[in-house]
DNA sequence: GTGAATTCATTGGGCATCCCAACGGTAATG
DNA sequence: CATTACCGTTGGGATGCCCAATGAATTCAC
């Protein structure tokens, strides 16, 4: 029989913990020379996908929470990045939108991200890539 | 192009914390029905692993903080897990040692854990699970 | 040997992520 | 028109990880 800690470290929760800490810590350390944290980055992509959003459905989209969204947007707009006009529609909602500034930071941090996730992966071959992201992919439908 | 969004939520990092994310809750709510946090569990494992260990020791195996360490260990001590005993050798260690209780709750634990990374994994074959683990094997093994 | 450097367990603070709860303001529901 | 729901925001709390410091104990260097 294995030993217990044999056991948890072999289990798949914990192995994708491990990676997805390394992940982490790649990027955050490759985007940081941007200024930007992992949160704020992910939030700026997202208004720059979801063009003019309200705060909530962002935070719905990205699973960021509220609290935080408010946070991670006060920076964005501080730098620049972002702007939050009042909705016209709907004068609950803050309507978010991007700026070329934060356009074009999206655009280096996208290649440094990449960079990033480059050497995260090194140690599998592009096909054996492909195949963990496929992987990957599927498990977060499945619990999404 | 893709946009900044579609790019970041395929990148591995992403997923791959999602995924963990995910484990992480799963395993997490199957243990509380113990009593353990994923830590503590993660702890009571390393004593029962390492036998006799001091403190330092078992937070460098498993890469835990001292403080964190302490905060574990009083919990566990306190339910009768774990016991820590003044080392006759090294008289700034705790010996730490498991109980019979711990070694029982273990069992428990890992059966519940087990369970819990089938659902995470269900959504693939045996096959797939395996190929998967392999390469997040290979990919903490290159990050170690 | 004796003094300096290191290690041990513990405590503390700081930062980031996540959860739950509330508030005043606004919109949809009946 | 009253209830219900949502919006952005603020607050508190729990957890995980990093850096630092303490007094006690051990090891190392000279």
């Amino acid at each position: 029989m294995t030993t217990p800690l044999q056991h948890i470290q072999t289990l798949p929760s914990w192995l994708a913990g491990r990676v997805a800490s390394r992940g982490r810590g790649l990027v955050a350390d490759a985007i940081a020379v941007e200024g930007l944290k992992l949160l704020q980055h992910a939030v700026l992509a997202g208004v720059a996908e979801y063009g003019p959003v309200a705060q909530a459905e962002l935070g719905r989209r990205l699973a960021v929470d509220p609290k935080d969204m408010v946070g991670a947007l006060n920076h964005l707009q501080r730098a620049g990045y972002v702007l939050r006009s009042p909705d016209p529609a709907d004068r609950r909602k803050n309507a978010v939108t991007v700026t070329p500034e934060g356009v074009a930071v999206l655009a280096r941090c996208a290649e440094l991200a990449e960079a990033a996730n480059a050497e995260l992966l090194a140690a599998l071959n592009p096909d054996e890539q492909r195949q963990l992201m496929a992987f990957l992919g599927r498990l977060h439908q499945a619990g999404a």
